[in-house]
DNA sequence: CTGAAAGCGCTTACAG
DNA sequence: CTGAAAGCGCTTACAG
């Protein structure tokens, strides 16, 4: 009725009605691109449902903030993209029944949803690809094994090797960053039989292995295979050319939002863990050779 | 005095003193690596002070939520990233006096906080570096018209070359892209004569810029230079190892806080323009000859 | 210095 | 179907 420009204030709204209509999204690392991918598709996903988001920046610190801010009612539900250990907090949250998903991690002991890639069917994939084309020295590249992402595809890659007759020539665990992955490489080239195929746990360990490679004077792919994992949007540039297990991220968020709204409707329903099918995308820097 | 786990709700402290604890975020591209860069400055920043951010992804059509969020009290201010034109909605907030503050844009006729680097003072030091080194046929790549960062780059550049008597051989428009970074150099390197040095608008725009060169069969920086604008963390990878224009993403965050907590301090106080110093680094993409 | 009351701006259940 | 009243959970100004 009123032309006077009215707005209703959405704090009050939210005192009354009890919710906030804001979801909380804890982000990482905004390093590595794949979670600047995420977020956008998450903020796309919970846009149609008419919910906006608050973001806390960084782990560690920040898991308790968001949990605290389910407590104080300021937001409705909380997504974390990278929750590496179920601590004590998330725990006591979980019995109270907060609203909580996790997405591209898994933690096994957890009554909580969880949303990701199949880790183990992506690595295997990989594992497929290298030894269809007689790939005989392969390497292993990780962020560290605090990761379940990290830990479960190179259970999936050395469970497809072992039951071809072959083993890991080499693993080298890390951090989630380029020069972690550039490290790790020349790691590998300077000790042992050098490798002519590297599997990177994520694509930002793929562009520095590559870095590493090239710099070391050698040539992708003839000597050496890189493949990565995630297919953040940079590995299709002609310098990379990355061949990787694309997840989509976009599925990614609508499973979350899926998950976080009927947990926010049924507190109590069981919690779910969805599991995406990877996919393989080849690019040059595998080769799409004959020989096999 | 409660142990039995009381915490207090923030809506109802919000409506009461209306003060939401909130700060929106306005970002348009999480494709460009200076915006996660920038967010992740900004989230520190205002960590700092107490205030969490709510952000929305995708510029245009969130402007306007952006602006009516303070209006419903849903935050207490707006950090935008990305504005391009006075809308009439940004007029109209600015009047109510709305606390608004413009990063990494400058709107000539607005009456707001704006803060940015000193793009014409960069384009500048680019200009000289290349003049410095004796480079003849010198290009620019745009990301378009309609972003100031563009037109004062490219003014800042023409100018510096105008009073060394020297004129541009190509400009070319496009969007602020890895994809259209590549095409454009490619459209440089078919038509007319081949420059020996490019200056890129951004350095996503330099990313694609390098592919495109290094696709043509030509290296950098021997048979073209190559500079950008920002000094992403990219930009110091060994497949760019761009030269660039360094923008200080936390004195942003940091302006951008310190321009937006006075006017929700004192709206009426007169808007300011804060210009950062740009610092050129030098890296392989453009060569430490000795001939100057 | 402590404690009870008023009121922020909505929504909703209830009375007319 | 319309309109006045109660109450969400805080904070703050006021009375004791």
């Amino acid at each position: 009725m009123e032309q006077v420009g009215y707005v209703p204030n959405l704090s009050a709204r939210a005192m009354k009605t009890g919710r906030s209509g804001l979801i909380g999204v804890v982000v990482a690392d905004l390093t590595n691109p794949f979670y600047p991918q995420l977020l956008e598709a998450l903020s796309q996903t919970f846009d149609a449902t008419g919910l906006r988001l608050t973001v806390w920046v960084a782990e560690g610190t920040k898991n308790g903030a968001a949990l605290q801010a389910i407590q104080e009612r300021a937001v409705d539900g909380v997504v974390f993209t990278t929750v590496t250990d179920s601590s004590a907090e998330l725990r006591s949250a979980l019995d109270r029944q907060s609203p909580v998903v996790l997405v591209n991690r898994f933690l096994p002991g957890l009554a909580c949803d969880q949303v990701g890639s199949d880790n183990v069917a992506g690595a295997t994939l990989v594992a497929d690809h290298m030894l269809a084309h007689g790939r005989r020295r392969i390497a292993f590249i990780g962020g560290g094994t605090a990761f379940t992402t990290t830990r479960d595809r190179l259970a999936g890659f050395e469970e497809r090797l072992r039951r071809a007759g072959r083993a890991l020539t080499g693993v080298v665990q890390g951090e989630y960053t380029h020069r972690s992955g550039r490290d790790s490489m020349l790691r590998l080239l300077q000790e042992g039989e050098r490798p002519d195929a590297v599997f990177c746990s994520n694509d930002l360990l793929a562009f520095g292995a590559l870095d590493a490679i090239r710099a070391h004077g050698l040539r992708v792919p003839e000597d050496v295979w890189v493949v990565g994992y995630d297919d953040v949007q940079m590995s299709a540039w002609d310098s990379f050319s990355l061949t990787t297990v694309r997840q989509d991220v976009g599925a990614l968020a609508s499973s979350a939002a899926g998950l976080l709204l009927r947990r926010m409707d049924d507190p109590a329903s069981p919690p779910r863990r969805v599991l995406l099918a990877p996919e393989l995308v080849v690019r040059r820097s595998t080769a799409l050779s004959r020989q096999c």
